[in-house]
DNA sequence: CTTCGGCTGACGG
DNA sequence: CTAACGCCGTCAGCCGAAG
């Protein structure tokens, strides 16, 4: 029996949270954004809604262009802790519908029904309309759904009608469904892969399913394009699994300006460490490696990181290797800093640690 | 040979 | 003025060193 996935994606989350927030924003262009700490409109687009998309107005833009294609748009700063607090209400109503969960991102998931619809994709479009229904009511938020036998063609669907779409791909339906698309509509297919391909005269998933695995391989690497063969026959069989804890815990900052002081630099460092360090309190392991990372005046980003003998889950200890791990960056590196973050990584459990300090 | 550590880059939300 | 520009997180690839 064919699987049954689903995969739920709410749209344009946090400007839909904003507008459920506040009745005044109904019917305006929305744009929740990522301020940087240079004031002004320094910063990233984080989420337009479906009205400032007309506009032309794409995440991760700059705020600046953003302004220009829609000088009329309200602009939001992204309130990140509290969608977090939406998203849990939301996963928690999903759950109770999934014969296995998966949440993918703070706003995707994956549920499988296989079981609950007995293979019957008539009746999982029943369930995906009553999820729906469900997270308007319960939470006031719409979202699309896309129904398929994995993974890949669920959210392949899922984006084909957006928003407050519902998309079925049936098992046979599969291939007629993937062949006219384009091939960066495969997730994990971005503007690199897309280029590369396109070099090689490929654009439909239909082209892409006539390459040889080899081939895909040795354009793409090798996982990538073992992948790619898989995924342009529809072919996927990622099981829907619940995700496990996070596997690194890191935060980044803008810099008020490009600099290489390091006093300047380690203040924000240290109020990057304590956030951190916050996160990894929260967690009953401790981590084994600390990465600080930095993003040049040109953006070109570089990373420094220490792996300790055991692991660690003080302060004290990210404050002082990332001051190391700077320090020796600043000194075989030259130009301005713009961006530095400090990351924790390599989880473990800590309690063998004292036996281990005798020697 | 495999695994680990260090780093980069692609990708996605 | 050679474009602008957040903050996460995951994974793969590559290289050299170690086991």
């Amino acid at each position: 029996m064919s699987r049954v996935v689903l995969l739920i994606d709410l749209d344009a989350f946090y400007a839909s949270v904003e507008e459920r927030e506040d009745p005044e924003l109904k019917g305006k262009a929305v744009v929740v954004c990522m301020f940087s700490a240079r004031g002004g409109d320094s910063g990233a687009v984080a989420t337009p809604n479906y009205r400032a998309r007309e506009a032309g107005v794409r995440s991760g833009m700059p705020i600046s262009r953003a302004k220009k294609l829609a000088p009329q748009a309200v602009y939001l700063p992204a309130r990140r802790d509290f969608y977090r607090n939406v998203s849990e209400n939301v996963m928690e109503i999903l759950r109770g519908y999934a014969d296995s969960f998966e949440q993918v991102s703070i706003d995707e998931a994956y549920l499988d029904l296989t079981r609950s619809v007995k293979g019957n994709f008539n009746k999982a479009v029943k369930v995906a309309e009553r999820i729906k229904k469900d997270i308007l009511k319960k939470e006031g938020l719409p979202s699309s759904i896309g129904i398929g036998p994995n993974k890949l063609v669920a959210k392949i669907a899922a984006g084909m009608d957006k928003p407050d779409g519902l998309t079925l791909v049936r098992p046979e339906e599969v291939q007629d469904f993937l062949d006219e698309l384009d091939v960066k509509k495969i997730p994990g297919v971005g503007a690199r892969s897309g280029e590369i391909l396109k070099e090689h005269g490929i654009s439909l998933i239909r082209e892409l399913r006539m390459v040889e695995r080899q081939l895909l391989e040795d354009w793409l690497g090798k996982a990538r394009g073992a992948f790619l063969y898989n995924a342009s026959r529809g072919v996927d069989d990622e099981p829907v699994t619940e995700r496990g804890e996070r596997e690194q815990i890191g935060r980044i900052t803008t810099l008020e300006e490009d600099t290489r002081d390091p006093n300047m630099i380690m203040m924000q460092l240290d109020r990057l460490a304590e956030e951190v360090h916050q996160r990894v309190v929260e967690r009953r392991q401790g981590f084994r490696t600390v990465t600080f990372y930095a993003v040049m005046s040109d953006m070109k980003a570089q990373s420094r990181s220490k792996t300790l003998p055991f692991p660690k889950k003080d302060l004290d200890t990210i404050k002082q290797v990332s001051e190391e791990l700077l320090k020796s960056f600043l000194c075989e590196t030259k130009g301005n800093i713009r961006r530095v973050g400090v990351r924790v990584s390599n989880f473990e459990e800590t309690h063998g640690q004292r036996t281990l300090l005798q020697f």
